[in-house]
RNA sequence: GGUCGAUUAGCUCAGUUUGGUUAGAGCGCUUGCUUGACAUGCAAGAGGUCACUGGUUCAAGUCCAGUAUCGACCA
C-alpha cells in the first residue's frame, strides 16, 4: 500500500480519470444479472445530441448519480440509462444556418443533403456531452446509451403513432396553430413563451354601412384588420344595443363586416367593440365559429402579407404593414388614437420570433383521454413529487389541456408515417410497404404514394423515453420486464408539462404501468446576481474547467451543499473552493490516519472487546451513528443537501476537528493496545463516512477507500452502505463537557491575549461529579488547551491575578500573575454575566407565567427549572469572580 | 388577473413538515497562530427586531390571516 506516499495536497486529476476507467472495465456501471437482486433503474433526462455541459446539467446529473451509486451500494442491481435527444427545431436551426452561410437553404439543398449533413453534425458533435458526464463521474451503463434517432427509437416512435391513429387519438385537421414565422414552422402551446411587450392600442373608426354611423374599434394589431370579417360587441353593452345585426364597412379593403353581440367581449376593454379577425386570433377564431364568419388569411408562412389585402401592402413584412396600415387609416381621418399599452405576446421558445396564430392543416393527438389516469396516478400518489408543491402546477395543467399540435415544418427528426394518394387519401402505416398495401386494398390498383413532409414535435419522441429506452413494443425485451418501471426522474420544473406529464401518459397508455414513482424537480441555477445562466450574458461558467481547476468531487460537493431541494441556487465558483477545501480536509485526515498505521490495517471494530474503548471511541461512534441516522432520514425526504450538510458537519466539526485531536494523545503515547483502539476506530469510522460521502464524491472516497480496505473486500463503488448498529444510538459521554471546558480555556485565554505558545496552569474547582470529566480527560484538556499544571479540586482556592471562567459548576483559574490585564478581564466577565442574566431573565419569564406552569408539558417545565438553577449558580460564581476585580 | 415560491448575520443560504436548549453554516470581516494531517489549515471573536401587521397558543423564525417587496409559472 502506497499510504506514505500521500501529498499533502489533493489532486484530483489522474485520480479522477483512472478510477472512472477502472470502473467501467470492471463493469460495475452495467446492472448485475442476478434476478433476485431487487433493481433501481433511471433514465437521463437526455441531453441535446449537440449540447455542451451546462452548470444545470451538472447539478442534474449529480442528483441522479448520487441516487444511483447509493442504490449500487445498498445492493440493488442497478441501472442509470443514458442517452441523447435529437433536438429538431434547435439543431435544424445549425444546419440551415450553415447551409445559409454557403448561400443556400434547406429548399435548394434538397431533403437527403440536407439530413445527410444534419447526421454529420449530430455525429460529430454528438459524443461531446456524454464525454463531459463521465468527466464529472456519472455512473451510466453506456453499452445500452439511446439516441431518439436510433434504428429501434424511430419504430417505438412510428408505432406509437399508428396505434394513436388507429385509436382515433391522433388526427389531421385544419386549425388555428402558434406559428414561427422564422421556423417556418408549427410550435405546441407549450413552446410559445409570453412575454410582457410594450406596445400600443390604437383606435380606428370604422363607418356603418349606411352612412350614419361610424364605431371605434381598438387595437394591439393594425395590420390584421385587412382580415377582418366582423365587429364584436357585448350582448349587455347598451351603448351599441342598436348596431347589433347591422354592417360596418371595413377600410381600406371595403369587406362589410357584420356587427353580432358576443359574450366573449368585454364592455371595459378599449371602446367595448372589437374587430374579429379570425384567422389571426384565437379568440376572434372561436367568435368566427360561433358567429359562422368568413376566415380570412392575409399572411405568407413567413408572415408577409399574401394576396388577400389589397394590391399596396401585399409582400409587406408583418411589421413594416403595421406602419402602413396606421398611416393610411390616419390618412383618411380613421385613426381616432393611440395609447401606449402593455400586454403579453408569445415568442418562440426557439427561435423569439413573435408568434402569429395561423390556420394550417396540422396533426394533432388528442389528449383527454391520456390525461384522465396520467392525473390520477399523481393524485393517488402512485408517482410523487418532490417537492409536493409541482402536483398542484400539474393538475392545473392537465385540467385545461387542448390537444397537442405534433406535426412540425422540419426535416430533422421522425418523419410523420402518413402516405397520401393522388386524391389526398391519408395511409397512416409503420412503413411505406404498409401503406402501399393499405392503398391497393383501398384503390383496388397500385397507385404512388407521396409520403407527409413533416416531422414530429421531438417531445414526440421524448414522451416515449423511459419505455423505448428499453425496448418497446418488443414486449419481450429484457430490460423493459425487469427494469419498468423505473424509480426516480431528476429533472427540471420548466419541462414539467413538455416532457414528465407525457411521458406519465405514454408509460400508462403503452405499458400499462407508471414510468418512474418519484419525480425530484431540481432548482434552476442562477448566477450570484440571481440570473438565469445564458450564453449571451457571459455568466455560464464552463464545468468542464471548473472540473479541470477543482476536481469532479469538489464541483459535485460543493454544489450539492448550496442546493436545497428544488429550490434555485445561487452558483458561484466560491462554492466550488468549498468544495476543494472540503475534498482536501478529507483527505488530510486520511493523510494521518495513515501515516500512524502500521503495515497491517487495525482490527475491524467488531473485533475489537468494547471495554477498550474510551469515552471519545464511544463519542465520536454514537455521532456516527446520529449522522447515519440523519443521513437515511434526509435520504428519504430527498433532502440532498441535508445528506451532504450532516456528513460534512461530521467530518469536518467531529471527526477533524476534535476526534483526531484526541487520539494524538494516544498515538503519541507508549502503550501499542491504546494506539491500537485508536486507529482502529478511526479507521472504522474513515471508513463509514468514506462510504456514505461516495455518492457525492466518488472519485477521493474510492481512492482512499483502497488504503483502508482489507484484500478481499470490493471496491467502494459496489461495497456494503454504511448501515446502522444500534450498539451506538444511546451513548452518552461527557465529551461535550470535556469540548465546553476545552473551549473555556482558549476562550480565555485567547481574550487576554496569552502568547498561544506559551503554556499555562489551570486549576479548577468544582463538584467532583462534574470534575470527574477531567479524571479521564486530562490529557486532552491538557494538550488541546496548552495546560502546565492542571490541579483539580472541591476547595481550591482562587490564585490571585487568574483569569476566570465558568462551565456548569466549575470555575476555571487561569494563574496570570502580572500578565493579567484587570481591565480586559472585567470588561470579559461583565460580558459573561450580561449574557447568563439574559438567559435567566428569560426562563424566568416563563416561570412567572402561572399559565405556562400549568398547561406546558411538565417535561418542559421540569426543564425550564433546571436551567434557572444552573443559570443562577453560574451568574452567582461570575459575579463574584467579577465583585474580586473591584470597580 | 390566477397560482405558487422567496423574504433569517455584510453576502449566499439551512432551520419552518411535527411550535419548547443560548436561531445555525459557509463565505467575507477582526485578532492571533509556520500547533508533528491539512494555511485549500488551526484557535478565538464581532455580527441577527428571523420583511411587516394582526391572530391562535402557556409558548411563534416555525401555525393561521393579511400587507409589502422580489421571482416563477399559467391566463
Amino acid at each position: 500500500m502506497p499510504r506514505d506516499t500521500l501529498g499533502k495536497v489533493y489532486t484530483p486529476r489522474q485520480v479522477e480519470s483512472r478510477w472512472y476507467r477502472r470502473w467501467e472495465e470492471q463493469g460495475h456501471f452495467r446492472p448485475t444479472d442476478d434476478a433476485a437482486q431487487p433493481t433501481y433503474t433511471i433514465v437521463i433526462p437526455p441531453p441535446n445530441v449537440t449540447g455542451i455541459l451546462t452548470v444545470g446539467h451538472v447539478l442534474n446529473n449529480t442528483i441522479q448519480d448520487i441516487l444511483v451509486r447509493r442504490a449500487r451500494m445498498q445492493g440493488h442491481s442497478t441501472l442509470w440509462l443514458p442517452g441523447t435527444d435529437h433536438a429538431s427545431i434547435a439543431t435544424e436551426a445549425k444546419i440551415v444556418r450553415q447551409f445559409r452561410d454557403q448561400g443556400q437553404n434547406k429548399y435548394s439543398v434538397g431533403r437527403e443533403k440536407f439530413l445527410e449533413a444534419a447526421w454529420d453534425w449530430a455525429d460529430n458533435y454528438g459524443g461531446l456531452i456524454i464525454e463531459q458526464l463521465k468527466r464529472l463521474g456519472c455512473s451510466c451503463d453506456w453499452s445500452r446509451t439511446v439516441f431518439t434517432m436510433d434504428q429501434g427509437y424511430y419504430r417505438s416512435v412510428m408505432e406509437v403513432f399508428v396505434r394513436l391513429y388507429e385509436d382515433g387519438l391522433i388526427y389531421r385537421g385544419k386549425r388555428l396553430i402558434n406559428w414561427d414565422p422564422v421556423g417556418q414552422t408549427a410550435l405546441s402551446e407549450e413552446e410559445v413563451i409570453h412575454k410582457a411587450t410594450e406596445g400600443n392600442l390604437w383606435y380606428f373608426r370604422y363607418p356603418i354601412k349606411d352612412g350614419s354611423k361610424q364605431l371605434t374599434v381598438a387595437t394591439t394589431r393594425p395590420e390584421t384588420m385587412l382580415g377582418d370579417t366582423g365587429v364584436a360587441v357585448n350582448p349587455k353593452d347598451k351603448r351599441y344595443s342598436g348596431l347589433i345585426g347591422q354592417v360596418a364597412v371595413l377600410p381600406l379593403v371595403g369587406r362589410e363586416l357584420p356587427i353580432f353581440a358576443d359574450d366573449f367581449v368585454d364592455p371595459e376593454f378599449g371602446t367595448g367593440a372589437v374587430k374579429v379577425t379570425p384567422a389571426h386570433d384565437p379568440n376572434d377564431y372561436e367568435m368566427g365559429q360561433r358567429h359562422d364568419l368568413e376566415v380570412v388569411n392575409i399572411f405568407h408562412p413567413d408572415a408577409r402579407l399574401n394576396d388577400n389585402v389589397p394590391q399596396r401592402f401585399r409582400g409587406m413584412e408583418r411589421f413594416e404593414a403595421r406602419e402602413a396600415v396606421v398611416a393610411a387609416m390616419e390618412e383618411q381621418g380613421l385613426l381616432v388614437k393611440v395609447e401606449k399599452y402593455l400586454h403579453n405576446v408569445g415568442y418562440s421558445e426557439r427561435t423569439d420570433a413573435m408568434v402569429e396564430p395561423y390556420l394550417s392543416r396540422q396533426w394533432f393527438l388528442r389528449m383527454d383521454e391520456l390525461a384522465r389516469p396520467a392525473r390520477e396516478a399523481v393524485d393517488s400518489g402512485r408517482i410523487s413529487f418532490y417537492p409536493g408543491r409541482w402536483v398542484k402546477v400539474y393538475d392545473h395543467w392537465l385540467e385545461q389541456i387542448h390537444d397537442w399540435c405534433i406535426s412540425r415544418q422540419l426535416w430533422w427528426g421522425h418523419r410523420i408515417p402518413a402516405w397520401y394518394g393522388p386524391d389526398d387519401q391519408v395511409f397512416v402505416a409503420r412503413s411505406e410497404e404498409e401503406a402501399l398495401e393499405l392503398a391497393r386494398r383501398h384503390y383496388g390498383d397500385e397507385v404512388e404514394l407521396r409520403q407527409d413532409e413533416d416531422v414530429l414535435d421531438t417531445w414526440f419522441s421524448s414522451w416515449l423515453w423511459p419505455i423505448a429506452t428499453l425496448g418497446w413494443p418488443d414486449k419481450e425485451s429484457g430490460d423493459l420486464q425487469r427494469f419498468y418501471p423505473t424509480r426516480t426522474l431528476v429533472t427540471g420544473p420548466d419541462i414539467i408539462f413538455f416532457w414528465v406529464a407525457r411521458m406519465i401518459m405514454s408509460g400508462l397508455r403503452f405499458q400499462g404501468d407508471i414510468p418512474f414513482d418519484t419525480v425530484y424537480f431540481t432548482g434552476m441555477v442562477r448566477d450570484r446576481q440571481g440570473r438565469k445562466m445564458s450564453k449571451s450574458l457571459g455568466n455560464s461558467p464552463d464545468p468542464l474547467e471548473l472540473i479541470e481547476r477543482y476536481g469532479a468531487d469538489a464541483l459535485r460537493t460543493g454544489i450539492m451543499l448550496i442546493a436545497p431541494q428544488g429550490q434555485d441556487i445561487l452558483f458561484s465558483e466560491d462554492d466550488i473552493e468549498v468544495g476543494r477545501n472540503y475534498m482536501n480536509k478529507i483527505w488530510n485526515a486520511a493523510r494521518f490516519v495513515l501515516l500512524n498505521l502500521d503495515e497491517q490495517l487495525p482490527p475491524p471494530l467488531d473485533q475489537l472487546p468494547i471495554e477498550r474503548l474510551d469515552p471519545t471511541d464511544r463519542w465520536i461512534l454514537g455521532r456516527l451513528h446520529r449522522t447515519i441516522l440523519a443521513v437515511e432520514q434526509a435520504y428519504e425526504r430527498y433532502r440532498l443537501n441535508e445528506v451532504a450538510r450532516a456528513t460534512y458537519d461530521f467530518v469536518w466539526g467531529d471527526y477533524c476537528d476534535w476526534y483526531l485531536e484526541f487520539i494524538k494523545t494516544r498515538l503519541q503515547g507508549d502503550d501499542p493496545g491504546e494506539k491500537e483502539t485508536a486507529l482502529a476506530v478511526a479507521v472504522h469510522a474513515l471508513r463509514q463516512f468514506l462510504a456514505l460521502l461516495h455518492p457525492f464524491a466518488p472519485f477521493i472516497t474510492e481512492e482512499l477507500w483502497q488504503l483502508v480496505k482489507a484484500g478481499d473486500e470490493p471496491d467502494l463503488i459496489v461495497a456494503p452502505w454504511p448501515e446502522i448498529n444500534e450498539t451506538w444510538a444511546e451513548v452518552e459521554t461527557d465529551v461535550p463537557l470535556l469540548k465546553e471546558v476545552i473551549s473555556a480555556v482558549r476562550s480565555a485565554r485567547s481574550d487576554l491575549g496569552v502568547d498561544p505558545g506559551k503554556r499555562a496552569d489551570l486549576l479548577v474547582r468544582g463538584p467532583a461529579a462534574e470534575t470527574a470529566v477531567l479524571e479521564w480527560g486530562r490529557p486532552h484538556l491538557t494538550r488541546l488547551g496548552k495546560v502546565a499544571t492542571l490541579t483539580v479540586g472541591e476547595d481550591l482556592a482562587k490564585p490571585p491575578n487568574s483569569a476566570t471562567a465558568v462551565v456548569k459548576n466549575m470555575e476555571l483559574f487561569i494563574p496570570l500573575e502580572g500578565l493579567i490585564d484587570l481591565e480586559v478581564e472585567r470588561e470579559r466577565l461583565s460580558k459573561r454575566i450580561r449574557e447568563a442574566e439574559g438567559r435567566l431573565a428569560a426562563v424566568e419569564q416563563k416561570l412567572g407565567n402561572s399559565n405556562f406552569i400549568q398547561r406546558a408539558p411538565e417535561a418542559v417545565v421540569a426543564r425550564e427549572r433546571e436551567k434557572q438553577s444552573a443559570h443562577r449558580e453560574q451568574l452567582e460564581k461570575l459575579r463574584v469572580h467579577r465583585a474580586a476585580l473591584g470597580k
